[in-house]
RNA sequence: AGUCCUAUAGCUCAGUUGGUUAGAGCGCUACACUGAUAAUGUAGAGGUCCGCAGUUCAAAUCUGCGUGGGACUACCA
């Protein structure tokens, strides 16, 4: 006979290990792949993580999410293949190379060759696949991790370059400038990343200065703006207008702009204000130079700007008696008006000692032609201008901002750059920092002091120069020390310059309008982070900058001849080989690096002779048509590109899998997810690369979850050492409740606060249930041989507990499907739990103990087995996405004894199929209520601390209509047994003893009655019983309310019962119990008669006894007692499988028992045999 | 600085289209049960629904402005 296995105790831990076992004897992960050969595929991309670095407890949470949905969709029936991946090149790996190895970025190609720089990078990369490998397995993710994607191999990078290669051939990469950090001494551009490392940003004194770009009121020729016009001046506006004394200079008046970087001064092409912004014109004296001036600025900057000498005046006594060198100097605002009114008046350049030259020549993205005379040097407006300090117009350096050169950009105003020697045009500061030829007396120094060696840098900066000479042209209107914090290179430790660096771009922007249309038909979970984050940044598209200057990453694939007029994308080895024959030919390379390359070849082996990375690929030389040698552009690939490549990439596409990519759609994934940190990283590029490439999405359903906080909401870090580690925990409580709490305790897309207590209380709450539930199950279901062998009890025949049971368990799998389906995992495993707990546990087992236990193998017992093993069954298969190792252990010991189901796992069982036919919304509502009554009644009694063993004769329930009598009655038995009492007598409405309240229905009342509603509740509420008696005896009322007939009806009131006087009397919601405590000799004699069942059965267990042993019992007399055993001597034998219960004069053994009201007695039970 | 998320009991979280006693679990207190027993049940205490303003007959719920927490992006003249 099979037996169901029953457990001591459950160790959650060890189920997971022993359950492990068993996956990986049976191959189980890979049967679940390979049965549904053939079926419908659900494509999962594993998003690659680099093994660099080592996995934390927020791996777990990410990885359990993807593993959910994939197990969920295996179980009903797709084919979900998951191969893994990992992310090998990028920056963190380069550092963490050089911190090893001792190096610095400038010792690559001196102290260490590039091929040995890119070797230990590849071994450092790989260093914890072990520590990642156990990890997936012991928390049970289930990934290909025999065959994973490798983005530094030659396949993978071979197929990233066909994509580029596809970019290329669109006309979807140019090269072009952008400004970015750059550390003149290292002679390199910085990352972003590499700015924020701790200790870049550092406070700095810089000499900032504002200074006065000069604008003629109004210009000669009839300028169409000028300031004149922004101001509406005329005659009337100031009195200096009016009747100017000789010495002011009035045919011009001066924009104030601040900046921190006066070095960049000579390359200013416009200023920019804020549109909304307001600005004044300020008749004021210059404090270094005493010449009268008009400047305009914020207004709301007026008083930071015009702090001492100045002082404001209206009185003209005070402008006409001002005289050079004066302690103070007076001001008057003299007009307004908004940034709107200030733009495209021009200004006389500040420093003109170079004009800059029309655009920079960028292949692939020709200048436009025929640039505007006079672009430069005009107002324009930028959305980043604030008046939180300076004067709220900012100088705009294209060549030096990042913003300057958007806004300038946007508003059609060159940057100021020249022609060099080889007439490529470049800014006016070189790469070693120093300013060029052009810059007069200012040439070859160095724009920062701290560029010069120790000792040779000269007692005046650049910048206080500058300054000076500002001040004696009259263009400084004020000169001060300024600290603020400016990033540092984090290897030189010298300030940076953000800087025009060449770069490839890909031109996302081309296809900004076609993302953001497919990006409508992708699922975000959740929504917000497709519409708002994501969305706002496909609004706000920039081109793509590609290229990074590192050494350890793709190449990019562009060779190129000297003078840029010939270029070429190589997009496939093949062709690198066919180029480089062709070098050959032409003598500019000796050997093929290629030569034993077999065209064709896909195998490993033939993939294993060469190597794409940039230590090899720099030395090839190509040929032009022309005849001239093209070099490779010297960039790699932001990394970016390598992980949004994955799709295709994984799968050598198009080289190899072809039919797979363009067939059968695996290219685009059902479900992908990651952490919402991703929305602009690998979200984006796999989007991005998708569009341009594709024309379709990349991914229809993606799920972005949140961080993993510590247990105080505070980020996890190393160094704060509030990181949880993964291994540790999963050791301790298994890596099912560590799954299931993550995944029950908050939304995946909300921040989790981790704490351990919550797994703890997940072990016990739901896993201990569930446990305790089979055990019970298994217990008995063994003692009478069930092994669900027989046929199945028709639902209709099983009692109403059985049939409500069922009811709520194929509600439970409809919500659990659909939660599934719709990426809502949190709300499957809530509604799993509380069916778990307050249903099946807490009602449906404890209300049917006894069938049990109790009598005969009937059909009543068979039916119990069979449902509460439907019940277990299904609920492993529920919770197997979630708690994969418990679940199965749960379906295969019930599977291995039934034969039912799939015997060797759940993962490989088909998802439970709802019954529509057995849900049964009333017969789930009157349990409702038996719930509900129970709960009352219990409370009652507590009130009148009356135990549950003393039974009671009845209780009343007022009866207000017919359909709450039908359900009433019909789990009347079931009330009664949970309450121990006798009967139910339904109080119908006519005796007229019931005491009523009414309440208004504000929701139907609200809508017809708006703002006499208050008024209209105060009436109701104070109906008298006459009131309500005649409301219902004509099912409405019409009253009258400030003047309003108001007609109520029997919906826009809500009448209950509220007491039954004379009784025992509890209200809850519209329900009202009433209970009889009065306790007859019958019934208190049946009360001490469960007093010694209870007692017996505590003597047969603390005796050790089997639950079916039988037994005889003695009981010492005692006339308090004597009556009541006599009288129930029939009951106290059967609960007690006593086959003799005697009462004795003598009892000299035995165990003293003591009741309630001070009486004791002994008793003493023995074995039969 | 911008964009997005978030704020409900001591803690972790629910809370339907706005509808009048705001719920659950844990924890705490008291009690009960004792053939699921290292389990279980019942009851009690515990709330400025972050603040302010608005819309509405009615706001935890909708709108606006703030504050705290978090993320991402950018970086300041």
């Amino acid at each position: 006979m099979r037996k169901f296995n029953e457990y001591k105790k459950l160790n959650l831990p060890n189920v997971a290990k022993q359950v492990l076992e068993q996956w990986e004897a049976n191959n189980i992960f890979e049967q679940s792949v390979s049965i549904r050969e053939g079926k419908q595929p659900f494509v999962f991309f594993e998003g690659p993580p680099s093994a660099n670095g080592l996995p934390g407890i927020h791996h777990v949470m990410a990885r359990a999410i993807k593993d959910i949905f994939c197990r969920y969709k295996t179980l009903k029936g797709y084919q979900v293949n998951r191969k893994a991946g990992w992310d090998t090149h990028g920056l963190p790996v380069e550092l963490g190379v050089e911190k090893e190895l001792g190096i610095t970025k400038e010792d690559i190609g001196k102290k260490i060759s590039v091929e040995e720089y890119n070797n230990a990078c590849k071994e450092a990369v790989m260093r914890y696949t072990d520590v990642w490998n156990n990890l997936t397995r012991q928390m049970g993710y289930w990934v290909d991790m025999d065959d994973p994607y490798i983005t530094y191999e030659n396949k993978y990078i071979e197929s990233v370059w066909w994509l580029l290669g596809q970019l290329f051939q669109k006309g979807l990469m140019y090269k072009g400038y952008t400004i970015q950090p750059y550390s003149p001494k290292a002679g390199t551009g910085l990352s972003s990343h590499e700015l924020n490392q701790p200790g870049c940003y550092k406070d700095v004194k810089d000499t900032s200065c504002v200074a006065q770009f000069k604008s003629p009121l109004t210009p000669e020729g009839g300028m169409e703006n000028s300031i004149s016009k922004a101001f509406k001046l005329d005659k009337t506006t100031d009195s200096v207008l009016a009747s100017p004394p000789p010495s002011w200079e009035l045919e011009g008046a001066f924009f104030l702009a601040w900046t921190t970087t006066p070095w960049t001064l000579p390359s200013n092409t416009a200023l920019a204000v804020g549109l909304k912004i307001d600005y004044v014109l300020v008749k004021t004296y210059n404090q270094y130079t005493f010449t009268p001036v008009y400047l305009v600025l914020a207004k709301n900057l007026v008083g930071k700007q015009f702090s001492k000498p100045y002082f404001e005046s209206t009185s003209n006594e005070d402008f006409s008696t001002y005289k050079a060198g004066d302690k103070t100097i007076p001001f008057k605002i003299i007009a307004e008006c908004k940034g709107s009114d200030l733009i495209g008046i021009q200004y006389e350049q500040l420093l003109p000692y170079a004009q800059p030259y029309v655009v920079a020549s960028s292949v692939g993205n020709p200048p436009p032609s025929g640039e505007l005379e006079g672009a430069a040097f005009r107002v324009i407006p930028g959305d980043f201008v604030t008046t939180e300090d300076g004067t709220g117009i900012v100088h705009i350096a294209p060549t030096f901002g990042a913003d300057d050169a958007k806004v300038a950009k946007e508003a059609g105003v060159p940057a100021m750059l020249v022609l060099d020697e080889n007439d490529n045009p470049v800014p006016l500061v070189d790469l070693q920092g120093k300013f060029r030829p052009e810059m007069g007396e200012f040439a070859g120094k160095y724009v920062k002091n701290e560029y010069y060696n120790e000792g040779e840098a000269p007692e005046k900066s650049v910048d206080v120069e500058i300054a000076i000479k500002l001040k004696e042209e009259n263009k400084a209107f004020r000169v001060e020390k300024y600290e603020h914090s400016y990033p540092h290179c984090w290897r030189t430790d010298k300030p940076i310059l953000y800087y025009p660096l060449d770069s490839w771009f890909i031109k996302t922007t081309a296809v900004k309008e076609r993302m953001i249309a497919l990006n409508k038909t992708i699922n975000w979970k959740p929504e917000s982070t497709g519409t708002g984050r994501f969305g706002n940044w496909l609004e706000n598209l920039n081109d793509w900058n590609l290229s990074r200057s590192r050494y350890w990453g793709i190449p990019i694939p562009i060779w190129m001849t000297e003078d840029k007029m010939e270029i070429i994308c190589i997009d496939s080895v093949e062709l690198l080989k066919s180029e480089i024959e062709k070098s050959i030919a032409a003598g500019y390379m000796t050997e093929n690096p290629l030569a034993d390359f077999v065209v064709g070849d896909m195998s490993k082996a033939n993939y294993e002779k060469f190597d794409l990375h940039k230590n090899y690929v720099d030395n090839i030389v190509l040929i032009a048509a022309s005849g001239k040698p093209m070099k490779r552009e010297t960039d790699l690939i932001d990394v970016w590109f390598d992980s949004g490549s994955m799709p295709t990439a994984q799968l050598h596409y198009p080289f190899e899998n072809k039919d797979l990519i363009d067939k059968q759609k695996l290219g685009i994934a059902d479900f992908i997810a990651e952490g919402v940190d991703q929305t602009r990283g690998w979200f984006f590029t796999l989007h991005a690369i998708a569009t341009m490439v594709f024309d379709h999405v990349a991914y229809k359903n993606v799920v972005s979850n949140g961080l993993v906080l510590d247990k105080n909401g505070q980020k996890m870090s190393k160094r704060l050492g509030n990181a949880v580690d993964p291994f540790e925990t999963l050791d301790k409580y298994g890596p099912d409740a560590t799954r299931w709490y993550m995944i029950t305790n908050a939304q995946p897309w909300d921040n989790l606060k981790f704490d351990v207590e919550g797994i703890v209380e997940v072990q016990r709450k739901f896993f201990g249930t569930l446990y305790n539930t089979y055990s019970f199950f298994a217990l008995y279901a063994n003692l009478d041989n069930f092994t669900y062998a027989e046929a199945e009890v028709p639902i209709a025949n099983r009692p109403e507990i059985d049939r409500w049971i069922i009811s709520k368990l194929n509600s439970l799998i409809k919500a659990v499907e659909n939660a599934y389906e719709t990426y809502e995992p949190t709300k499957a495993g809530r509604a799993i739990q509380e069916f778990v707990n307050d249903h099946l546990s807490n009602w449906y087992v404890r209300l049917c103990r006894r069938r049990f236990w109790k009598g005969d193998y009937s059909e009543d017992k068979i039916a119990a087995y069979q449902t509460l093993y439907t019940c277990l069954e299904v609920v492993a298969q529920l919770s197997s996405p979630i708690a994969p190792f418990y679940a199965d252990l749960l379906y295969s010991d019930l599977s291995k004894v039934s034969g039912k189901g799939n015997t060797t796992s759940v993962h490989l069982s088909n998802f439970p199929t709802v019954n529509e036919s057995v849900i049964d919304t009333d017969l789930e509502q009157r349990m409702n209520i038996a719930q509900q009554v129970s709960s009352m009644v219990l409370s009652l009694r507590k009130k009148e601390q009356i135990k549950v063993r003393q039974p009671l004769q009845k209780l009343m329930i007022p009866i207000l209509n017919p359909t709450f009598k039908r359900q009433l009655q019909e789990v009347a038995d079931l009330i009664l047994s949970e309450v121990n009492v006798k009967e139910i007598e339904y109080l119908e409405d006519t005796s007229g003893v019931l005491v009523k309240s009414i309440k208004p229905n504000f929701k139907t009342l609200g809508p017809k009655y708006g703002k006499i509603m208050k008024q209209i509740a105060a009436l109701v509420t104070q109906f008298n019983q006459n009131d309500i008696q005649e409301f219902e005896k004509n099912s409405g009322v019409e009253i009258n309310v400030e003047g309003q007939q108001v007609m109520l009806d029997s919906n826009d009131v809500e009448i209950i019962t509220q007491d039954i006087p004379g009784w025992l009397v509890q209200t809850e919601g519209g329900l009202t119990v009433a209970l009889d405590i009065s306790i007859s000799q019958e019934l208190k004699e049946e009360g001490i008669a469960r007093e010694f069942v209870n007692r017996i059965q505590n003597l047969r267990k603390d005796s050790g006894f089997e639950v079916n042993d039988k037994i005889a019992v003695k009981i010492l007399q005692h006339n308090e007692i004597n009556d009541a055993i006599t009288k129930n001597k029939n009951y106290i034998c059967t609960e007690t499988l006593a086959t003799q219960l005697d009462l004795v004069n003598e009892l000299n053994e035995g165990v003293t028992v003591d009741f309630d009201n001070d009486l004791s007695t002994l008793i003493t039970i023995k074995k039969l045999n």
